[in-house]
DNA sequence: TGGGTAGGTTACTAGTGGTAGCCATCGCTG
DNA sequence: CAGCGATGGCTACCACTAGTAACCTACCCA
């Protein structure tokens, strides 16, 4: 991708001493393979160093830490895979095909970047949890969103959120579970997850607004 | 609970030299109560070896890695969670209910025990991530076996775990968001969650007994 | 001909997981 | 009671980690 006119770039400047953005860059895009290699305790900001080509003084005065560096480097996939879900959710209309399109970007996304996904996760609190859960939090939203307008007006907030993370829980879990059995599709499994998801949802979303029409006494599931 | 009769067996040996077994035994208990305050990064050896009263290498004969020592101390805390979750399904009949129960088994549980709980997830690869896999493993296959009676006689194997898979990682999630909000009741959500699943997972579990009975072609959500 | 500054370096800190090798004290046997 | 082996523990180290202070040097511009 960018990766080539980068290089292309640095050429210019073999004899060390390249610019602060250009080196900048560079770091960013080594970070990122070595992340995705040794996952986050594993990458050292020494050997980050050592490809770069440069000593590591230099490596904390362009980014300040290794989390920082961790953030702004999985930031990236985030706004990518966002964006991505968001397209595919666009072009449907009902909350069951939106659902469905949803989960198949996610799964698509998660697929064919695999090895970069499970390096984000590889982390998951202590140091750069931070940045996974905002990615979360962020995916959440989404999903709430989703069901909000899908459901022609949604329940109160927190069932919402909580809604939300089991779907995100769900689709997750499942993505994870795939890299260990590829032999499945995006497609069967996408099918399987709104086949689960859906019904309900529509389920509470019908009962929410019902709710608010002709406020009976709620049912609760024994 | 036994910490006291630990701590009074060992205070027999006040002039150091205690016993293997014992000796082992406090550094395991110490060990856990580390791994909750600071997760796994987090608790150093030296720090444990000082409160055990003890040298480093003491601890690595004992022991032998911080890996296995982890993964010692948390296995404990799997074997109660799928007690708690074994026991809570058990008294119920039909497959909502049972879903029900499991899911309020392990909220309350996670909640309980939130500090050990984030403390097993604070690691989620790299080092100790095999056991929490292992525990999510465990997890999975009694949901999956959860469903497939509930469901008298289950979809391909594949399928089931699929669908494990999601189910746990729905109720995972939301147990985790609701560390953030605790002013919801465990009750709630598991109402919430088994409105999400359970219609769903009966679907699907009808679909394949028909299948099984009448092969008809399977319909796909949209 | 100067700077000033952008780009980099050496050399260090405190702390990590983990280990080699040595020592002391206990209980058991002769 | 003497002696000896096993048991429990320690000192001192290794290579490595994230992060920093202080210094240097080559370039561009006045």
């Amino acid at each position: 991708m960018a990766a080539k006119e980068l290089t292309a770039q640095l050429a210019a400047f073999s004899h060390g001493r390249v610019p602060r953005d250009l080196r900048r860059k560079q770091v960013l895009s080594e970070a990122f393979d070595l992340f995705i290699e040794r996952g986050f305790p594993g990458a050292s900001m020494d050997e980050l160093a050592r490809r770069v080509g440069v000593t590591k003084p230099v490596i904390y005065d362009l980014v300040g830490s290794k989390e920082q560096l961790f953030r702004e480097v999985m930031a990236v996939v985030q706004e990518e895979l966002t964006a991505s879900i968001a397209t595919a959710v666009a072009v449907e209309a009902d909350l069951p095909s939106r659902l469905r399109a949803g989960i198949l970007a996610f799964l698509r996304f998660t697929h064919q970047r695999r090895r970069g996904w499970s390096a984000l996760l590889s982390m998951e609190s202590g140091a750069g949890s931070a940045e996974v859960n905002a990615i979360r939090r962020q995916q959440a939203a989404l999903v709430a969103a989703l069901i909000a307008e899908g459901a022609g007006g949604a329940p109160d907030p927190r069932t919402l959120e909580a809604l939300a993370q089991a779907v995100n829980g769900a689709v997750e879990f499942v993505a994870l579970w795939w890299q260990a059995h590829p032999e499945l599709t995006a497609e069967s499994l996408a099918d399987l997850l709104s086949e689960l998801l859906a019904p309900g949802l529509v389920a509470i979303a019908k009962a929410s607004t019902a709710k608010r029409t002709t406020p009976k006494p709620r049912r609760r599931a024994t």
